[in-house]
DNA sequence: CTTTTTGCAAATGATTTGCATTAAC
DNA sequence: GTTAATGCAAATCATTTGCAAAAAG
């Protein structure tokens, strides 16, 4: 997607248009599940400069207006995606930590309605499936770890 | 459950009998979903005194060897609390962080067999949700926040 | 007595904070 | 021109590592 569409997604949400921010959309749309290390070395490569604060700043501010979805599966740094409207979930390897994209196991949000919750108010479930991804399972058929 | 009993668990598991994992293990049985620094104050109330580093080399090994389990909400320092057989899941609240027992949303453990995995193989699903406690939902109704 | 565990200190890594500078509108 | 965003530096917090001293079996 070109610079132009994420500009125009940045505002439609009210947020000025700034290089890093459309810097960092692009780079969420071709690597999603990044850390903010990565992001901010691809944010580099892109547009010259980038401070990892700057980084930080972004993804709150996108994280806040609802343009990505922040994820922190235990153990790792923050994890980022664009936000979309899927209702899906992650697997997350124990060996090498690759992460993928898993929808949702039951129907229709089945973890959003718990049955006993003591007048807890559900507003998000979050499933991580810990396990081990094809290549680690299968070190010989599959080279690419 | 009495030191003796801990001490039993402990000897169950092959692992040496010492005053901070008496201690550790008694101070989650009364508060589980705690984290490091609560377990060390608590500990220390309990023996005396007990280094940082020590309370996490005891909750790694109770980890390890399964009479403990770490889980880590986003954004929060890792949580233990005593392994049960009980397939339960957990509620954190966004505006307090309290964490509740949850009982596993649909029949049988839904989400341990999500539909498609693409080869990844599950050893555990983990379920978080999210949302706000009654207290945090009535503030007028419920005074303990 | 042998092996494991603890205690202490320092290092690491992710994330946050404050403020001056710069860029967007 | 105003206001918001970035860059830089330093601080904070959870967690890990290495090694000597102490304790468990």
């Amino acid at each position: 997607m070109p610079v132009r569409d994420q500009a125009e997604r940045l505002r439609r949400a009210s947020l000025r248009v700034t290089p890093q921010r459309t810097a960092v959309l692009h780079v969420l749309e071709q690597h999603p599940h990044s850390d903010v290390g990565f992001i901010a070395r691809a944010v580099r490569e892109a547009i010259g400069a980038a401070s990892v604060q700057a980084i930080y700043n972004v993804l709150d501010v996108l994280t806040e207006v609802g343009l990505v979805r922040k994820f922190q599966p235990a153990g790792s740094p923050g994890l980022y995606e664009l936000h979309t409207d899927a209702n899906h979930h992650h697997s997350v390897c124990r060996s090498c930590g690759a992460v993928a994209d898993v929808d949702c196991a039951v129907g229709r949000r089945p973890c959003l309605t718990p049955q006993a919750t003591n007048g807890f108010v559900v507003d998000e479930a979050e499933v991580v499936f810990w396990g081990l991804c094809p290549s680690c399972t299968n070190p010989s058929e599959n080279a690419a770890a």
